[in-house]
DNA sequence: TACTAAGCTCTTTTT
DNA sequence: GAGCTTAGTA
């Protein structure tokens, strides 16, 4: 391959990239830092080797998500023309799952198979877990699905946990001896809906490959070269499936960084990456040092943060961009103050800065606390988008929607088959639905082998010809998929199936968005049949299994141009933002307590923090709040330890809260007060409980405050949801919470402190 | 059978 | 705060 003609495109790469690129053969491992061109290293690679001749269909390339697939075969496309089409490019789960549909009924799956996703999983798992009787308290569905996760992650089958000892100490250890036989219950089911979960599709894939060596010679003739994406990420089944399949060609590229591996909770094994030389000792290592996204400040900054962590390959990220300004460090006094600040912080960038607001990025390490930030962007009018959270896909009638798809192409399908059974109700109640299940547990069929023969049994009564019914619908569904197209059956499904119906109905304004989100996804069945660069496959079958393997963040959408960006830290990995605000940097909550264990994972929480400052290019900001309300609680937050991890040479913390000194902690957080729980439902003090029941009087009527405490004074007379009567002594305020101090006629004087007044103003 | 109110339990990240 | 379960009622 050596002495071709020269590419003209390298002529874009830095040296380091080119070698990189260029050295095709055998095993290379890139070491790329973050901001320094592994997108573009890893597509100019597959460029080349297409430029050079190699057929696309020759070169399997994976990755984690499918944007980055997406994005990759829209940059190569770009060099090399149409022709990228063809690659064998997408994620692990994605490329695996087409392999399986290909080669199914070797090991003992239907062509059809459906894939669960983790609420599935775990609602099956919680199914079996009340069928054997056991305490759901230690047996918490989550819980057990994680440990059944990891054990197939590392490719230990049911069987094999159920024989390992070790295992079972463990289990025993933590009072769940059970756990080998859910597992084991859980597999025999899944099999027998011929259903596979996201771990199936890749065990079965590495089953397939070893126990079937003409599957095996055939895809590792076919794949001369693999190209694998955050190679730091992979797993211990994933990283077995790719060593087999490049055992031959030896032509494996690992892209990744170990100072971004973040995924360990999900079996990403950190090791794979750092004994690379292990597995492969004629390997070479190409490193990408040069960051050409961030300001000096910033890389040098995140070098601090990294450098704390001893497991790490070495590396060094420099820079050749400008200095750039000081790291700001925002603190507040709550998560309230913490979103306005953060807030108002965004308006200055943009509207004195010439940012625009999709610049500008708010990281936090949870979904939940994106709250404090929308409220407060809403209220100065900044739009903004969250990313992640409850995914399209996770929506209840959406997942009613995909069930009855699911069932349509595999009616063995237990879980969508409960899901839909009743919804929209259709006078199938929970007694029947539990005699259904009885009677295939006996015969040891499925649920809807029962509803094929329900006439058989004389037990179903009045519900007999409701099952029927149903029977049909499915059936007809079923013949419905096998004549039309994906978007002809969705329709068709849709509005036969009565969702469309029952949704329409339904004029609440959640009504009303379910509904459009019916017709949103029917558009993107649309697009899916329209898209030519898709499989030529446009059956129900085919969209069933791209859409199990979508996420959120792969939806595309038009609405993101000017609108501030909202999402967790992991779901921005590969990103990166002009202006960067990471927030919530309290012990805790970042690093997050449950990390706070063992080293290894404090480890994480810091190559988290790490990945977070490396998506900033110009502006970043660090934030935290010394108060926050979690689950209803305010709490006590010291600020984070990574905060102090950094140079402060590399910090502005003055500029945020000049002139301002924080109460101390004690001064907040006396000892003899209540903190009021602000949960939508509480419990009412029975003796005043027709004083809520009544409806609310008008926003006008000066008696009554339905979240503001701003006529909450001395001397009134107030009803409050959980104490009863009683009257305000004193009040004072903190700007965010009042603090009042309320004598009860039961229960004597208290001090509350208030987010909302839950409670009436008497007089 | 279907609906609602009240009660309990979290405490993370997701292909 | 929110999702889920349970008990009670229509």
């Amino acid at each position: 391959m050596e002495n071709l003609e020269y590419a003209p495109f390298l002529n874009d790469l830095d040296t380091s990239q080119k070698e990189a690129v260029m050295s095709l053969e055998g095993p290379l491992m890139v070491l790329a830092g973050a901001g320094s061109g592994k997108t573009r290293v890893l597509t100019y690679r597959i460029a080349l080797l297409m430029f050079y001749g190699v057929d696309p269909f020759n070169i399997l390339a994976l990755t984690f998500t499918n944007k980055a697939s997406k994005e990759m075969r829209e940059r190569i496309e770009r060099l090399v023309g149409p022709e990228a089409k063809n690659l064998w490019m997408g994620t692990f789960h994605s490329v695996f799952a087409k392999i399986l549909r290909a080669e199914a009924p070797k090991i003992g799956y239907q062509p059809n198979f459906t894939i669960f996703d983790s609420d599935d999983s775990k609602s099956m798992v919680k199914s079996i877990i009340k069928e054997m009787n056991l305490d759901d308290k230690l047996y918490k569905p989550s819980v057990i699905y994680n440990r059944i996760s990891s054990a197939k992650n590392n490719l230990i089958t049911a069987e094999e946990y159920l024989a390992s000892s070790e295992l079972s100490i463990q289990d025993e250890a933590n009072g769940r001896p059970k756990t080998a036989d859910i597992f084991l219950e859980y597999s025999k089911r899944c099999y027998k809906s011929n259903v596979m979960d996201f771990d199936d599709l890749l065990i079965n894939t590495y089953k397939l490959l070893k126990e079937h060596p003409d599957v095996l010679n055939k895809y590792q003739h076919q794949f001369r070269y693999v190209l694998v994406d955050e190679y730091q990420d992979t797993n211990h089944c994933q990283y077995m499936i790719i060593k087999k399949l490049v055992a031959v060609s030896r032509n494996i590229c690992v892209v990744g960084d170990d100072s971004q591996s973040i995924y360990s909770f999900r079996g990403a094994n950190i090791q794979n990456i750092l004994n690379f030389a292990n597995d492969y000792p004629e390997y070479k290592v190409v490193k990408l040092e040069q960051n050409y996204r961030s300001t000096k400040t910033i890389v040098a900054a995140s070098g601090d943060i990294i450098n704390h962590n001893k497991q790490k390959l070495d590396k060094t990220i420099w820079t050749s961009n400008p200095e750039g300004d000081k790291i700001n460090v925002i603190k507040a006094l709550t998560d309230k103050e913490e979103g306005t600040l953060v807030s108002q912080q965004i308006y200055s960038l943009t509207n004195l800065q010439g940012l625009r607001n999709e610049e500008v990025a708010i990281l936090y390490r949870t979904n939940a606390q994106s709250r404090a930030f929308e409220e407060a962007l809403r209220k100065i009018n900044i739009p903004y988008k969250i990313y992640g959270g409850l995914s399209f896909y996770q929506r209840k009638e959406i997942k009613d929607l995909i069930a009855y798809l699911r069932l349509t192409v595999n009616q063995k399908d237990e879980e969508a088959l409960k899901r839909i059974i009743n919804y929209p109700a259709r006078g199938i109640g929970d007694t029947t639905i539990q005699k259904v299940a009885y009677i295939a547990n006996q015969y040891k069929v499925t649920l809807w082998d029962v509803l094929e023969k329900a006439h058989h049994f004389d037990v179903f009564g009045s519900a007999l010809s409701k099952l029927q019914n149903f029977y049909m619908m499915i059936c007809n569904f079923r013949d419905t998929a096998k004549t039309k197209d994906a978007y002809d059956t969705v329709e068709y499904v849709a509005k036969q199936s009565g969702i469309l119906k029952h949704l329409h109905e339904d004029k609440t304004p959640e009504g009303i968005s379910r509904y459009d989100n019916i017709m949103e996804m029917l558009n993107g069945v649309k697009e899916f049949c329209e898209d030519d660069t898709n499989e030529v496959d446009k059956t129900l079958d085919a969209y069933l299994q791209d859409v199990a393997l979508l996420t959120d963040a792969d939806k595309e959408d038009e609405s993101e141009h000017e609108k501030v960006k909202l999402m967790t830290i992991h779901a921005s990995k590969g990103l990166e933002f002009p202006a960067v605000f990471v927030v919530g940097l309290e012990e805790n909550l970042f690093p997050s307590f449950m990390t706070l264990q063992s080293r290894a994972e404090l480890e994480e929480e810091r190559r988290l923090f790490y990945v977070a400052v490396t998506r900033a290019e110009k502006h970043l900001f660090l934030s935290y709040a010394t108060s926050r309300f979690r689950y209803g609680n305010l709490l006590y937050c010291e600020p984070s330890r990574f905060l102090t991890e950094i140079e402060p040479k590399y910090l502005n913390t003055t500029a945020m809260f000049k002139g301002k000194t924080l109460p101390s902690k004690d001064s907040v957080f006396g000892k003899n007060e209540v903190q009021e729980k602000t949960t939508s439902r509480f419990s009412i003090n029975p003796a005043y409980r027709s004083q809520f029941d009544t409806p609310k009087p008008p926003a006008s009527d000066p008696n009554f405050i339905a979240d503001d405490l701003s006529n909450l004074k001395e001397g009134c007379r107030v009803v409050h949801q959980r104490f009863g009567k009683g009257i305000v002594e004193s009040v004072s305020r903190d700007g965010i919470n009042s603090k009042a101090v309320i004598n009860f006629e039961e229960g004597g004087s208290k001090t509350l402190i208030l987010k909302f007044a839950k409670m009436k103003i008497l007089a």
